[in-house]
DNA sequence: CGTCATTGTGCAACTTGTTGCACAATGACG
DNA sequence: CGTCATTGTGCAACAAGTTGCACAATGACG
């Protein structure tokens, strides 16, 4: 129920066509909420159909050819309603913990081979964010907006100090006896 | 591609029926990997289908009676391939930063009760992780399996905590101005 | 001019997860 | 005995997300 709210926030912010949507989906809207580009473009004849979006007079709508999209009052007014509801906490879903609960029966003879694998892109995630704090946040710039946004890049670089900070004590715990199979 | 992981894995802790699965489900497994029963169900007679888990031979093949389920070597060993697979952390995809962001754009007059409302949740969630963790992990209990378990219990409680300083630190900084509309 | 890589748009099939409901056995209660 | 709540199993339809591929325009290169 999400996507449709992302691309209408990535639209505002700016009008784009499906392919720059894509792009920016890989940064910054992307970074905690991510899809891809079929998606989008299937998303964007929605919205399209919808009356909540259109694409800008100068384009074409012939196959292959570049189409900008901007945002109708009616595609404003459905996200500010969507950001008023309310809506719980989703449950974690974990591959990787749940691997682990697995190798706690089954036994893991490499698994701190991959959980030094995780911290290592868990630190380049953080490292991506930084920068971005630095050159998108400077101190100067104190805009609501800015602060909303830059709560939410927070967000992001927080829960990689979570997963840094959670991966490196699991490591450490899972180091002092090795981690063979315990049965089986 | 992990749940029928996550219900062999809680098979071989303990050979269930499909209903104590989904009681399983709400608490310990689904804290990191949730399901609905009508989902295990389904998964179960797939798992069946393929050989890696049967009926134990007492329950009846009728509907609506008691059915408990064993894994079986293949089970158990397809269990263990997927512990040994390499995969990437997942995109973070967070409905509530989402919602942010797009407030930064159309805003959003009642962000704050939301945020609370989270940070309440969590709290809950995390004195529900705690008490487990004070009933199944006393400091004596030292096995393996205890200690495998016991990180990923640290995992919940950690991110927990994450979400907690996050939505306090974002209330705090939303508050100073009040969060009405930027514009439009 | 041909063809080739790149950019951009998009369909179709599939997998996974959710929602809503139906059906079967069992025991309690009048 | 009837019926009613509870426990337990399960199908069907749908929604969301993923994968794989096809097609169109454009410009570079020979």
């Amino acid at each position: 129920m999400s996507l449709p709210h992302a691309i209408l926030t990535a639209l505002l912010e700016k009008p784009s066509s499906g392919l720059e949507l894509t792009r920016r989906f890989d940064r910054s809207i992307g970074y905690f909420w991510s899809s891809t580009h079929q998606q989008i473009y299937r998303e964007l004849g929605k919205l399209e159909q919808a009356g909540q979006i259109r694409a800008l007079p100068s384009a074409q709508p012939a196959r292959g050819q570049k189409k900008e999209y901007e945002v109708l009052p009616a595609g404003r007014a459905a996200l500010s309603a969507w950001v008023a509801l309310r809506e719980d906490p989703k449950q974690i879903r974990d591959p990787l913990l749940l691997r682990m609960r697995a190798a706690a029966v089954v036994g893991a003879p490499g698994l701190d081979v991959e959980l030094r694998r995780h911290l290592e892109l868990h630190r380049q995630q953080l490292a991506e964010y930084l920068e971005i704090e630095e050159r998108d946040f400077p101190p100067e710039r104190n805009s609501e907006e800015d602060r909303l946004r830059h709560l939410v890049l927070r967000g992001g670089i927080d829960l990689e100090n979570f997963w840094i900070g959670w991966l490196t004590r699991a490591l450490d715990g899972i180091l002092d006896t090795g981690s063979s199979p315990p049965r089986g």
